[in-house]
DNA sequence: TATATGATTGAATAATTGCTCAAATGTTTG
DNA sequence: CAAACATTTGAGCAATTATTCAATCATATA
């Protein structure tokens, strides 16, 4: 019920044929939103730093928050959502929670945008 | 002069060899902060839509407002984004302008996501 | 030339987000 | 048990951002 045509541009621009063979082609909404959540955890520097840097070791909170110059809190806020995506899992070992990644895929996707980026001077 | 210890954690806990051993290994700061670009900007469903799109079609701006359900407006500006990326490229036809995909990488990339996303159930 | 139309742009707004600060948890150890 | 410490968590705040609205630009055509 939301695929009510809602007209937006007049009929003259708008190539109906082009626009519902594209319609059809693409991913399902929910695999759109995943993908983009994927993405998105990924746009920002210093989740991006932990997560490279957990692909190379497995580290503690505060060996994150001196190797970023950043807080306790805000490394362990980060890691929550990392968490929540699956992308770390942890080991506790007494007091301290020792971080390593838990994602195959990530791995390979960050190394393909680095070949992207490099590429782009 | 931005390396200047901050202590941050107890020099007990956090493993100083270890930090400096994935500080040297981590990629340069600026090709850090281009890929969270890059990643930034496919972690909004409507780019990552058009995206997807243009690299199925060419389209114009109304095609993609119809297939989105979105203004005229918030897709241009979202096109304007993907051109200072240099992610898409256009073609100037008289009053309309048609879009199109300008870069070989970024379909790779957003396939390994696909992958992964749908690895994740 | 005046009008209509496709597209762009800038300002305004609401929502999201990353960090800090303070407090709380959990664990070790004195 | 109390103090110390690694970590987590929630509230608050500043910055960013996606969309809308209105105005403008550019081109076609009547």
């Amino acid at each position: 019920m939301n695929k009510a045509k809602i007209k937006i541009c007049s009929e003259t621009a708008v190539d109906h044929q082009k626009v519902r063979k594209v319609a059809q082609s693409l991913p399902p909404e929910n695999e759109i939103v995943s993908l983009t959540e994927t993405f998105k955890i990924l746009g920002d520097p210093t989740r991006l730093k932990i997560v490279l840097a957990l692909a190379r070791e497995e580290l503690c909170v505060c060996d994150l928050a001196t190797l970023f110059s950043l807080s306790v809190s805000a490394i362990s806020h980060q890691l929550r959502l990392l968490r929540g995506m699956k992308l770390v899992k942890y080991r506790k070992v007494g007091k301290m929670v020792y971080y390593s990644l838990d994602d195959e895929h990530i791995g390979g996707i960050i190394q393909l945008a680095h070949i992207h980026v490099r590429e782009i001077p």
